[in-house]
DNA sequence: TTGAAAGCGCTAACAA
DNA sequence: TTGTTAGCGCTTTCAA
């Protein structure tokens, strides 16, 4: 093993097997080994037009030889952008947000960006925390699931003069690029379903008055029973559950109820979850107890849960091939709302009362 | 509503309301505003000691007032380092993942780091990629699942000299801090369980050749089989399926074999949940039709699958806490190879034969 | 306790 | 087609 040192680099000869290796190689030290300038270096390594064929070649391969490596802070630092989308969700745990975020970095791969992660838990200040540290890094783009009506947010981001798209709930103040679901007719169809089975007790859990969803699909289901002459009874609205574990809380509360629903519309799939465990628990068969709906259709799901599907997937990729457009200045129009359609899913969770 | 302009601070002036709000302010602003040199500033903005209590106040006062956002670029660049730990794993998909992930967010927020995260699906391409890209941006440190064998993702690791842990599945021929659960003793274990139950026709579904987990568990199988005296036999290996769709493919052969075994070891609770749908649409009952066992301890699952329950968390937790150690240069020691026990969570997925 | 100056590694004018 | 130069925003000596 014989070590040679020469600069920056250093070669280790094993047998008859020599290797180059380089101590954080940069582009200085390409353009000292090929004799070139650090900036038509650059050039070659980033593909820009005006570069002499065997220049790139020689310089392209000399990086690969030292095992080049570009130091992205800098790059960002002087083009004033880095290649990155910064993604802001509540909880990656969540499959829903989960499987978002990869549609978001399949695409934003396929454009070359890279994405950034960060989990809110929908508390406001670390929302801001998140959308300043995004700046802070100079991500090209935001992709943000903010939760509530906290309109510092949207300041903060449209000050920044970043490029961002709301998901999944889009206020109607809010002059922004957004991308969400049909909640509301997700709501309305599932409750047109429990009527033609015969279910007239509905109860509906919200996710709290942080969820912009949550609003969107009662309003729904307020609609539906207006169509259907059922008279809204305000106890059956029960407040809030957003995880599994407030799933099941709540659905002890429920079989401690006197007056239950014969159905309830779950916030979402996780919060149908909690339920179905909650009850199972206590002997209780769903939907013989009760009748559930979620919302979302989480694919790991064993139960055979009747739910409103959300194209989490397909949101996703809406929502980053929006951005990149933007990003890339392609697409100068005014501010888009992107609605996809929801779909409910027919299984077994719900019970023909006819 | 008025506008002053004044450098690169502009002040809006709407009723008796005024705010100043600014174009990107950077330190040199702060500088010039303040009157102190920018240098001064930085030691302010950064707690550093040696700085009057008042020019302090003063700076940070202007910063806040100013809405400074410190440029995270420029800091690593200068620093020669970012406040990032990069994860790489398989897929964030995966629960299992998500929630390591959120684990060592958690654990990362507490010590002042961001952490970025790597999809990779396992295949060592995108690994190297995953690797490079986190050196080029600097990151403190890298909490790494390998899928595999491949050294040269080591190497890389290694030349970089960046502080790596390595989760999951640590080979013994690899230098390296590492964090693992006990996969063999738990494989033992569900066998041991199996056998009481009366079962000796065991089934194994492996993740592939590309899974040290697999290889592991394989082992434990292997040993409690020779334990108990029963026949190894290897068509009851069966390859392989790591994700949901794969164990639904996989449940479709083993309803098609002659000779099936009783029981399945699942290479995770993912494949058994396909597993299981992929009965359950045949009206094949699990357990009834067959025993399953899995891996990991999804929190999601409504079925109660018996499984072998990996401490992903505590796993995450441990990996960050000895990545930190390392980074900070608390912790100079030699490598450390953290192992965590899993525990049997019996629940009914397993028929008694007796 | 504060300031001046250099430099992190890169890109982007512009000049040659 | 290539080289020179300046500068991105910050930290970090070192001097005052």
């Amino acid at each position: 093993l014989i070590y040679y040192f020469y600069d920056a680099i250093i070669k280790i000869r094993t047998g008859s097997y020599e290797e180059v290796i380089l101590i954080k190689v940069n582009i200085t030290d390409i353009a000292r080994i090929t004799g070139f300038a650090k900036s038509t270096v650059s050039a070659a390594l980033n593909n820009k037009p005006g570069v002499n064929p065997e220049t790139r070649d020689k310089i392209l391969k000399t990086a690969e030889q030292m095992n080049y490596i570009p130091n992205e802070l800098a790059r960002g630092l002087s083009s004033k952008t880095s290649a990155t989308i910064g993604v802001i969700v509540r909880d990656i745990t969540n499959p829903f947000y989960a499987r978002m975020c990869r549609a978001i970095e399949q695409i934003a791969y396929n454009y070359g960006f890279t994405i950034i992660i960060s989990n809110t838990d929908g508390i406001p200040d670390k929302e801001l925390n998140a959308i300043r540290l995004m700046i802070g890094k100079m991500v090209s783009g935001i992709i943000v699931d903010i939760s509530g009506n906290d309109l510092d947010l949207f300041f903060e981001l449209r000050k920044s003069n970043i490029p961002y798209v709301l998901f999944g709930a889009c206020q109607s103040n809010v002059d922004a690029d957004c991308i969400e679901a049909d909640d509301y007719k997700g709501a309305l169809r599932a409750v047109e379903y429990l009527v033609s089975c015969g279910h007239e007790k509905i109860g509906f859990i919200h996710g709290g008055n942080d969820s912009i969803y949550s609003q969107r699909r009662l309003n729904g289901i307020k609609d539906a029973f207006l169509k259907f002459h059922i008279q809204f009874d305000d106890k059956f609205i029960l407040h809030k559950a957003k995880k599994m574990e407030d799933g099941y809380e709540m659905g002890k509360r429920l079989i401690g109820m006197k007056d239950r629903p014969t159905a309830i519309i779950a916030y979402n799939d996780l919060v149908a979850i909690g339920l179905i465990k909650s009850f199972e628990e206590e002997g209780l068969i769903v939907p013989d107890f009760m009748s559930i709906i979620g919302f979302d259709d989480i694919e790991l799901m064993t139960f055979p849960l009747t739910t409103v599907r959300i194209p989490e997937y397909d949101m996703g990729v809406e929502a980053a091939e929006l951005l990149i457009s933007r990003i890339s200045g392609k697409n100068t129009g005014k501010f888009q709302k992107i609605i996809l359609d929801t779909e409910l899913i027919i299984r077994k969770s719900v019970k023909s009362l006819l």
